[in-house]
DNA sequence: TCCTTCTATGAAAGCGCTTTTGACGCCTTG
DNA sequence: CAAGGCGTCAAAAGCGCTTTCATAGAAGGA
């Protein structure tokens, strides 16, 4: 059953109709739903093809990532995702997850050219990330999830890594905690950055040192956040403190401080990002921990909306927002023993 | 840059440059040769849209599952999906992960009707499932992952779960255990029964007794397993092993175990089904898990293959595999106490 | 030399939809 | 009563590709 074959059927021509259909204003109440009657009747939708085709959009968002790291295997991403096409299918867009056998900007060109999305999300955005310029001039919009340091305007949803990070590390203070280190996701990622201004200006502000000895960068993983706290411990002058970018990177920092003989809380205090992921949740640790918080499936779900918006004609200027992030006060903060 | 403004650069027309890029006969290689590197250096690729309603193909492969419960926050399915598309992605086919918001039913009509994939992949088959005649009577080629218990041949990937819990069964059986515990997955769905027809046919086999107490059917989670194997440990006679279906299954069993105060291993043997995923590894436990064990990686590889040759007119009933599965000895499975 | 058979190419007809354009009847208005 | 406006629909022109069919010229056989 296509347009043609139904239009037949009500006796109508194929143009009034798709207008009938798509909600046109010039077709008269009466027509319009006998049009409609007969759609559910026959149980007819247009084809996808021919409707992307006819009016240039693919009705996909895209998001490309390198194949050498599938981002599926990974709980924040697929949260992520989740979140994102969700909130896509309820506006009737469907996620293309690409891989890119070669490089990103091949992987780019090729959707651009084929017109196979719409739009394109990016993660784990750099500092100065060279996809957000490619991308304006392929005349693809896009939306970042985090931002960069780019003068460059561009659409984003970011969370306050830097606020986050700061009050952090002030709860930390507050508690009478002098020597605070950070285990932080990978340097060259722009939120890393900003979560190392948040902690470093928390310090000097409060008249304390912030040396680079106390603030490590690695990809965020239970390894990563071990190898990095335990280097912390071992040092002539270990924190009494420690803020994990991650979960994961907290798990492996916990791991530590207990294979060090110490107890959390009590011994060292640890606060960790939070992104919200239904596996894991710091209220069930032992002890639960202190967080800051923000989901990163409602990040996904927004996203997507930002990304409809993109594709109605928004100019990316209009389309940047910043969440703040909630700190949650739990069991794995304490004050210092020696105060 | 399209088709036509490619043809008037080569002063050809769009019938041979089309037949040129798309590797026919009848065109001189002198042409071809030209074609390509024009094609090459205009960074030309044919619209994906005007390519699919050409040729009536979409070039994807859907998958769809109740927006109730998001398939994309389990890593199993997360470990599949990520073979699924990798394996895709290298027949230029894209995956379509689709929420049905309404009926399942009907979202696989629309999905017909708008002619949005080439072809489905079915997850967690029921024992009857009705959306295996469902889908073609829609005409769309359909692959599942597992097997139904329908006689209507339809195209599946499988793995042998009758034969692995038989093995599992009668290695521990071997090793002296009489009373062995099953802590299975959903009865209804078909992987379910087939491994309690693995396990019950080792036990009778062996003219052991095989009673409904010792056979406990939940989803497979941390929390469904502690439940099932703190029941069977609290009855009367406890088990002495315990297979599981699934490696999270399993955590919760053992946790219900050492709850119990019982030590595993030497208390109280644990054999796991490990569907290989990335993050959590059988191996690292401690005790190391004895597993069965079968990439479900790369089962979703190997589907997106079939669900190609599917699309490419082979018939459902030579699309049929059964994987053998391996079974794993470590150190979570020793001889009973008592013996 | 003429007729047939290939070979390489072009013209054109779709694929199923959207959207522009224009036609027709009816109602208003001066 | 003629001119214009409005509401309702049909016709037709794309969107960018594939594929069938036709055609020109070259090659081959008698």
């Amino acid at each position: 059953m296509n347009l043609k074959e139904l239009a037949r059927h009500l006796g109508l021509s194929q143009s009034t109709v798709s207008r009938a259909l798509n909600g046109y204003q010039d077709v008269s109440t009466d027509t319009r739903e006998r049009v409609l009657a007969a759609a559910r009747r026959f149980d007819y939708s247009p084809n996808a093809s021919a409707h992307r085709l006819a009016t240039g959009h693919s009705g996909v968002i895209g998001i490309v990532f390198p194949s050498d790291k599938d981002p599926l295997l990974d709980p924040l991403f697929t949260d992520f995702l989740s979140g994102l096409t969700n909130s896509a299918a309820r506006r009737q867009m469907d996620i293309l997850v690409s891989a890119s056998l070669d490089t990103s900007e091949a992987s780019y060109r090729r959707l651009a050219q084929r017109g196979s999305v719409d739009a394109v999300v990016l993660s784990s955005p750099l500092i100065e990330d060279p996809r957000v310029p490619l991308l304006e001039r392929l005349g693809i919009p896009c939306v970042v999830h985090g931002r960069t340091k780019s003068s460059h305007p561009h659409a984003f949803l970011d969370i306050d890594n830097e606020g986050a990070f700061r009050q952090a590390a002030e709860l930390l203070i507050g508690l009478g905690h002098r020597w605070i280190g950070l285990v932080n996701g990978d340097a060259r990622q722009a939120f890393a950055v900003d979560r190392e201004t948040g902690w470093r200006s928390a310090l000097l502000r409060a008249g304390l040192e912030a040396p680079d000895t106390l603030s490590g960068s690695d990809v965020m993983t239970d390894e990563a956040g071990y190898r990095l706290t335990a280097g912390m411990l071992a040092s002539a002058a270990p924190p009494s403190a420690i803020i994990c970018s991650s979960i994961f990177s907290a798990i492996g920092a916990c791991r530590a401080i207990r294979d060090n003989g110490l107890t959390i809380g009590s011994d060292i205090s640890v606060i960790a990002h939070d992104d919200g992921i239904s596996s894991i949740r710091p209220e069930a640790h032992s002890p639960p921990l202190t967080t800051t918080f923000s989901s990163i499936h409602r990040a996904g779900e927004r996203i997507a909306e930002i990304a409809a918006d993109l594709i109605g004609g928004k100019s990316p200027a209009e389309c940047q927002e910043v969440w703040p992030v909630d700190l949650i006060f739990r069991d794995s903060t304490r004050p210092p023993r020696s105060v």
